[in-house]
DNA sequence: ACTACCCGCGAAACCGCTTTCACGAAGTCT
DNA sequence: AGACTTCGTGAAAGCGGTTTCGCGGGTAGT
C-alpha cells in the first residue's frame, strides 16, 4: 500500500530538462525564467500531477502558509454562533489564497503561555485574534514582527489593523428608527460595557438621542451583559423606574428577546406599547414573537474582511481598519 | 530587529556535550539514552529555552502534527452554532496532545477537489469530517491510510470510527416523556430524513411509540428539514389533519419552537393542550415561551470524543465508535 | 575591437530535525 | 578465554524545497 510516491523537484527537473532551481523559480512565479523553459517545467508539473510539499517549502522558505485564528477560551465560543461564523469566513478567504487556518481555542492570557509560544515560534505566518483581553501579548508579538489582525475594535490604540462591525452606525440607525416610530422615551440596554462593541453601540444610541435635542433621563441607560437574563432583568427594572418607557434599544438580540418576554409578561404590548430593537440579527430575532426589528451585521463578511486584511499585510500592502456596514432589519417589534 | 535567533539542535548538543542525535532522542522520549546524558540535554533545553521547530520536525519525520477538521460548505455552518462548538471541543483535545487543528470549510465534494488533494498530500496527520455527503472521498482517503474520524453517524457501513450523539436514545426518552405526561396522540416532526441523525431520532420516537402498543396514525409523522419554517408548517398541517394531537416530538428545538408558535397562534395552549419536546437544548429552547422541554446533547463532549478518537488512532490503538449520552431537560413545554 | 554590465540559469549550500548505520564498550555464553 | 550479543552513541545521510553565488554568453559603451 505504498501511498503513491509523490514526485519531487528532482523528478520534475529531469523531466523538463532543467535544474531544480529553475523548477523552483517557475513554481514561485519568478519572472526571470525564459518562457520556453517555464513552459517545459509547467508541462512536466501538469503531466506528473506534481504538488509542492508545503512542509519542505515552509522549512526552506520560513513561510508556513498557516494563519492562526486565536479565540480566547473565555469567550463564550461554546454558545455563541458568532465566532464560528466569523471563522468560516476567515477560512474561506485564506484558503482561496493558498493559506490554511489553524484554530486555537485556548486561554490567551499571558505573554508566555502556550499560545504565545506557538505564535512566536514562527510556525504560523500570521495571527488573527478575536477580541482579546490581553493587549500585552499582542504588543509583544508585534515586536516580533508577526502580522496580525484583530477582529473587533481593540481597546487601546494598538497600532494593529482590525476589522469590526459598524457598531456605532448600527446603534444609531436602530435608535433613530425608534424615534421615527414616535417613541418618546427610549431606553438602552447595553452589552458588557467592558467591550468596545458595547461602548460603541451605546455611543450610537446616545448620538441619535442627542439629535432629538434631549438627554436620556437618568436610569434609562442600563448596563447589561449580553445575556438573556440581563435583558429580562433590566426590562423589569425599567418598567418600575420608568413605567412610561415606550422604546428599548438593546445591544443584542438576546437581551432584546429577554426584554420582550418580560414586557409581555407584565402586560405591555410589543410593539404597541413599547417598541424594541435588537442588534445582530441572530436567529433568535426571527423566532421571538413578535419577531425582532434589529440591526443586522454581516458576520461572514466580517470574517472575510479579517482574512483579506491578513492577506494584504502578507503582501506588504499597507492596511487600514475595515468597518463592515450594518443594516436595519424591520420586523414586528418596532 | 533580529527576532531572537532560536537555538537549534546544534546549540543544544554543544551545550550538553552530546551529539544532535542524542538531543533528538531525548526530546522524542527515546528510552535508550542514559539518564545522566538525558538530564544534561534537558537542562540545556530548559536553560536555553529551546523549542523544537515543528516544521523541520515535520519534514524530517513525515508527521506534521496537524489534524484537519473538514466541514462541508453545504452545511449551514453560517447559522448553526453546533459546528463551531464541536470544533472547539476537538481543538481543545488536540492541542492538549500537541496537535493543531486546521480548519477547512469548503465544498468537500469530489475525490479530487482541493480538499481531497490537501488531505492526500500528507500535510496533515489525520482528518475529522463533519457529517459528509461524499462517502467516495472518505473511502478514497482510507485507501491512502489516512487516519480519519467522522462526527455524525456515516450513512453506509464505512469502516471508519465515528462519534455521535445518542440520537435514538434521546428521541426515545423525549417521546417517552410525552407518553408519561399523558399524551395520547403524539406526532413527530423529523429532521431532514436524508441525515442519519434524523432517521435515528425518528426510530427513537417509533420505538417509544411502539412500546405503548400502538402504531403512529398515518400523518402523525411529518418530514421536516430542521428549519423554523418547517416546524411551523407541519404544526399547521397537524392541527388540520389531527386536531386532537396532544403531543409533538420535534427533531430539533428550532422546529419545536416553530411548532409552539403556530400552536399558540391557533389557540392551543402549550403545554395544557399540546405538549412539545424538542432536541438539542439549543439557546432557543430557553428563549421560547414556554421554554422548551428538550433533549440536551453535549456538543463539546462530542467534539472532545472526536478528538480523542483521533489521538487513539494515531497511537495505533484500535478504536470503537463513541456515542455520547443525551439528557432530558424538562422545562415548561411538556 | 575591448572592457563593463546584465541576464538566465545551474551547482551547491542550507533550513532544522529524524533516523539509519556502524562502531566501541560492556555483558553473556560456552 | 574467545566469539557473540547487546547497548549507548555519534557521524552522516536524508526530508524536499529555497536561495545565494557565480559562470558563460549576449548587449552596450567608448
Amino acid at each position: 500500500m505504498v501511498p503513491a510516491p509523490r514526485p519531487t523537484y528532482s523528478v520534475i527537473a529531469k523531466a523538463a530538462g532543467v535544474s531544480e532551481a529553475t523548477v523552483s523559480r517557475v513554481l514561485n512565479g519568478d519572472e526571470s525564467v525564459h518562457p520556453d523553459r517555464a513552459k517545459r517545467v509547467q508541462d512536466a508539473v501538469d503531466k506528473l500531477g506534481y504538488r509542492k510539499n508545503r512542509v519542505a517549502s515552509a522549512l526552506a522558505s520560513g513561510r508556513s502558509g498557516l494563519i492562526a485564528v486565536v479565540i480566547d477560551d473565555d469567550l463564550s465560543v461554546f454558545s455563541d454562533p458568532f465566532w464560528g461564523t466569523v471563522t468560516s469566513g476567515v477560512s474561506r478567504i485564506l484558503s482561496e489564497n493558498g493559506l490554511h487556518t489553524v484554530l486555537m481555542v485556548s486561554p490567551v492570557g499571558s505573554v508566555d503561555g502556550g499560545v504565545a509560544h506557538y505564535l512566536k515560534s514562527g510556525e504560523v505566518d500570521g495571527a488573527i485574534f478575536f477580541v482579546l483581553h490581553s493587549d500585552a501579548l499582542v504588543n509583544n508579538l508585534k515586536k516580533g514582527g508577526l502580522p496580525m489582525v484583530i477582529a473587533g475594535t481593540p481597546h487601546s490604540s494598538l497600532d494593529i489593523p482590525f476589522v469590526d462591525t459598524d457598531n456605532f452606525g448600527g446603534a444609531y440607525a436602530g435608535t433613530k428608527h425608534l424615534i421615527n416610530q414616535g417613541c418618546k422615551k427610549i431606553a438602552c440596554i447595553t452589552g458588557d460595557i467592558g467591550t468596545t462593541a458595547a461602548k460603541q453601540r451605546l455611543d450610537g444610541y446616545l448620538q441619535a438621542f442627542r439629535e432629538t435635542g434631549g438627554i436620556p433621563a437618568k436610569g434609562l441607560i442600563c448596563e447589561g451583559d449580553y445575556s438573556l437574563e440581563s435583558g429580562m432583568h433590566h426590562a423589569r427594572m425599567l418598567l418600575e423606574t420608568h413605567p412610561d418607557v415606550d422604546g428599548i434599544f438593546a445591544s443584542n438580540d438576546l437581551m432584546a428577546a429577554g426584554a420582550v418576554t418580560v414586557l409581555q409578561d407584565l402586560g405591555r404590548l410589543v410593539p404597541e406599547d413599547v417598541k424594541v430593537v435588537g442588534f445582530d440579527d441572530a436567529l433568535i430575532a426571527q423566532t421571538t414573537r413578535p419577531a425582532l426589528t434589529t440591526i443586522r451585521q454581516d458576520v461572514v463578511a466580517l470574517g472575510e474582511a479579517a482574512g483579506s486584511l491578513m492577506i494584504a499585510q502578507l503582501n506588504g500592502e499597507d492596511v487600514k481598519p475595515i468597518i463592515t456596514p450594518t443594516e436595519l432589519i424591520i420586523r414586528a417589534s418596532a
